[in-house]
DNA sequence: CTGTTAGCGCATTCAT
DNA sequence: ATGAATGCGCTAACAG
């Protein structure tokens, strides 16, 4: 494979020019144009290890989360991919499964690679350790949560009154025995959803029992166990609150199971789902500006890269309550043909601004603003 | 940062020595205990970027692929990934966006970075070059198609047949318009499905008219705008095969705009979904081993990478159809209220293998498999 | 088993 | 504006 010496040779020039050539130093426009022939003749590719090597400094930026399969990373993924390319820099999806020692790994390797940054959505608070990359000055911003090792930039969506509206709506409709669905102790994202939960109650003044909290891993499986657990209890709840998608269609499965169905027992879930309008009743959510997160985090980045010294930034973005059929008990008797004209019925009552149509999570959402919307914060 | 220098420093060997210890190399225990005790001291990390400059490859393979946000690829992924980290390499996660320049960009990044191999779901069968990585020996694998430019190995599910089966399912029920909503024309995904398609229609002896065939794009919008297209022709169809998930999301959402509720029309896809069992009814789906091709192709890559001569091989993974209400007109009557116990009935009916609950796809899908199942080829 | 040495390909001084 | 020379950190070849 062709190098800068044979590409110097070919064109009659130094190596020194044929660098220069490909990074904008100046160079005789004349020569300039040798330089470019022999690149095209040869199929020069420039070796971006050795630069790497060169420069102590990569173009590529890890992002790490803690599961592919889940939407919200996908739709955060794009967020960071688009802006990252729009830098001209490569993005490394690492998939950590929520596992610290993978985590690690990942980590270890961005040091390794002498990666350009990393966007981290951090697997445990206590264990995921970033302070080696920051020694080493590799530009960290952490999703969600921020990592107690160091005081790094955060983005995160604005959880605990996100659920707290969620939660609230419930109530207001009526619900008396409202429960959550979290995710993992160890994820700040759960507990601050949970913390919203909480809230809601303490100011509720409705004749309500002690909230019942179950703790799931954020899957499919988990909201399945966990929902089927809580029906199981000799007061079942009324109403649920999963925190986020995937868990909502294993809660949603076994409330089928056992011939329950929203509205009856409301549901409610944190987390955007192109299929909230396909299940029956609607599924009610908590818009998460996942795809908004991603960019902000990246842009982060570029920030911090070109000036590492300014204050660590803490970005909480506004979430949204779509209201739909599934959290509205006062709308039961309506609900069970669910029709199209009913859902349009809904369509006047829109609040929250639509979205437009970007290059990123917005694609693939079809219609799904068309709904009761209520802004949050 | 250290290097090994510092650390044949601080241990009183050699650099090499250092070397060894680190890649395996016969060190006297002794020696070996030094050099890892001032690893430790020193917080040294291997640059992998020199190792990479010296060695010529480096220990991450690139998968790219058209959409992270379709769960087929997210599935696909995980297979790869849990290949390649079984042999101690990373996947970077690439994201082409159905895009050939930025497949192209991301082909290039590959090349210039000397990765250990690329796994590819090409974009395009006529423009996807894959022989700058071929003539610099980094093995390349194909999922679902192979490009034009070069003879490589290949890894696809049995899109043909399991499109096939579905098809006649739905001529069976007595569906006498059946719809296909396709693909790109460039993927051979696509084509493979709408050949199986079109066979069945010539295969059947029932009276019908020549099927109509919709081109989309594999994402939620796409089906959506097909189907409510195919639904405002003069004859629209009274069945439909979507050739995956997303569009199926689409175009049900199509469906209950217009009132329109499965099995009244016939709906089944390409596609495993966690909310087929959400919906009302239950979808029909063509099962397709999105996890095990990642996982073969990873494998196939492993072999190559020892034993690049061996001829290009094809691998051909088989599909399966899970028949659910929203195709079964026969049972017209009795889904309406899709009760947890209808679903049950079927149970008895199963035919496929139960998978086991391994480390990828199936964890995310619950009970999902205890439907009428049908294997296919 | 161990140390010395050279060079992977590039960007970057420092001269000119 | 250009070229010669150097070294980023590591591993592989060779010598001992």
């Amino acid at each position: 494979m062709a190098n800068i010496y044979d590409v110097a040779k070919a064109a009659g020039v130094s190596p020194a020019t044929v660098s220069r050539v490909l990074n904008g130093g100046s160079v005789s426009s004349e020569r300039a144009a040798r330089v470019r022939a022999a690149c095209e003749d040869l199929g020069f590719r420039p070796n971006r290890v050795a630069r790497g090597l060169r420069r102590q400094r990569s173009d590529v930026l890890a992002l790490i989360i803690s599961d592919i399969e889940n939407p919200f990373f996908t739709a955060l993924a794009r967020g960071v991919e688009d802006v990252a390319r729009a830098s001209n820099l490569s993005v490394v999806l690492c998939n950590a499964d929520d596992n610290p020692e993978k985590e690690a790994e990942y980590l270890d390797v961005a040091l390794a690679e002498h990666m350009a940054g990393v966007i981290i959505f951090p697997a445990s608070l206590a264990e995921t350790d970033v302070t080696a990359l920051l020694d080493r000055g590799v530009p960290v911003v952490a999703v969600d949560r921020s990592p107690e090792s160091a005081a790094i930039d955060t983005v995160t969506a604005d959880d605990e009154n996100g659920a707290y509206v969620a939660t609230r709506h419930l109530l207001d409709e009526g619900y008396r025995r409202v429960a959550c669905i979290t995710g993992p102790r160890a994820s700040s994202a759960a507990t601050e959803r949970l913390r919203g939960f909480l809230r809601a109650h303490r100011e509720s003044e409705a004749p309500r029992r002690r909230p019942r909290v179950a703790y799931a891993d954020f899957r499919v499986r988990g909201g399945y166990q966990a929902m089927g657990e809580l029906l199981d209890l000799a007061e079942p709840p009324d109403a649920v609150l999963t925190t986020n998608s995937l868990m909502a269609a294993g809660a949603l499965e076994a409330l089928y199971d056992r011939d329950l169905r929203p509205p009856e027992i409301g549901v409610a879930t944190f987390g955007d789902t192109f299929w909230a309008h396909l299940v029956q009743p609607a599924l009610t959510t908590v818009h998460q500006p996942a795809y908004e997160i991603g960019q902000a985090a990246a842009e982060l980045l570029f920030k911090r890269r070109h000036a590492p010294d300014i204050e660590p930034q803490r970005l909480v973005l506004p979430t949204r309550l779509q209201i739909r059929s599934s959290s509205r008990r006062s709308a039961e008797a309506q609900t069970t043909p669910a029709t199209s004209a009913g859902r349009r019925a809904t369509t006047a009552r829109v609040v929250g601004a639509e979205r437009p149509d970007g290059p990123g999570r917005a694609r693939a959402t079809g219609r799904h603003d068309i709904d009761q919307s209520v802004p949050v914060t």
